[in-house]
DNA sequence: ATGGTCGCGGTGCGA
């Protein structure tokens, strides 16, 4: 299993080709893929294997893919906050494992509801998500499930380059972590990444594209996740995040976070 | 404290 934020999926196929190459993953999960469904190129990945595809986007913003060798039970997208932003792709996996690929508003600049609507729609978004898995999805009546995606939100303090600086900077608020904790819990998630990377070992999976030498600043923040429920926790055999590709040519601003998942 | 860079689409907006 493997969720990257592919900033323009168009852009930066061949990059996805190169992932499926090094990782051979069985299931592909991208965000940000910024193409209408008539423009993504199906086709090119088709011809490696991923045969079943759920694919939900618009033109020039947000979008969400799940690409897959596994056949798909069934596939869906929801909604949220009352908008059609193509945030949300739905598939059931064989052994009955329902995957969310979700990508998360980013929330603009200003961490203010009252101030800034994009902070609100945020904070929103979250909310009915939360409110959503924990009527229909809640801890008791749980199947095996997987969540994954840009969640632009870096929850630990070993999650950000700078705790202290971050704590007033969108994607690290003390708000945004408590609402990631709470949807979190309301499915009975467990962060499959961080059961295997310590706490105190800093983790991230994103660099701004405005620092001239990403890896020499090391400014980065882990926003990108994988959550699984109880019933695979068990199954989890490794976890890994491919810092490397940041250092592609044209690379997204994201990097790829790949978790292993025994049969 | 400020500005820094991308992608889309063909201008500013969103990140």
């Amino acid at each position: 299993m493997i969720t990257w934020n592919i900033n323009s999926v168009r852009l930066r196929e061949a990059l996805v080709r190169r992932l499926i190459a090094e990782e051979s993953p069985d299931v592909l999960c991208l965000q940000e893929t910024k193409t209408p469904d008539e423009l993504f190129p199906r086709e090119a990945f088709a011809a490696l294997g991923y045969r079943d595809m759920l694919v939900h986007g618009m033109k020039g913003y947000n979008g969400v893919a799940v690409l897959s060798r596994l056949p798909f039970a069934s596939s869906a997208t929801r909604a949220w906050c009352d908008r059609c932003d193509c945030r949300h792709a739905i598939v059931a996996l064989p052994g009955g494992i329902e995957l969310h690929n979700i990508y998360v508003p980013a929330g603009g600049d200003v961490p203010d509801p009252e101030e800034n609507p994009k902070f609100a729609h945020k904070l929103q978004f979250l909310d009915e998500l939360t409110a959503w898995f924990a009527a229909d999805r809640g801890t008791g009546s749980a199947g095996a499930m997987i969540a994954v995606g840009d969640f632009n939100i870096a929850p630990l303090e070993t999650d950000v380059w700078s705790h202290k600086q971050l704590l007033t900077v969108v994607s690290h608020t003390p708000v945004e972590v408590a609402r990631l904790a709470a949807l979190r819990e309301a499915s009975g998630f467990v962060d499959a990444v961080r059961h295997f990377v310590p706490p105190e070992e800093r983790l991230y999976t994103w660099w701004s594209y405005r620092n001239r030498d990403w890896a020499a600043s090391d400014r980065g923040r882990r926003l990108d996740h994988i959550w699984v429920t109880s019933p695979l926790v068990g199954r989890l055999a490794a976890a890994r995040v491919r810092r490397d590709s940041r250092g592609w040519d044209k690379a997204s601003d994201h990097v790829p976070v790949v978790v292993d998942i025994r049969d």
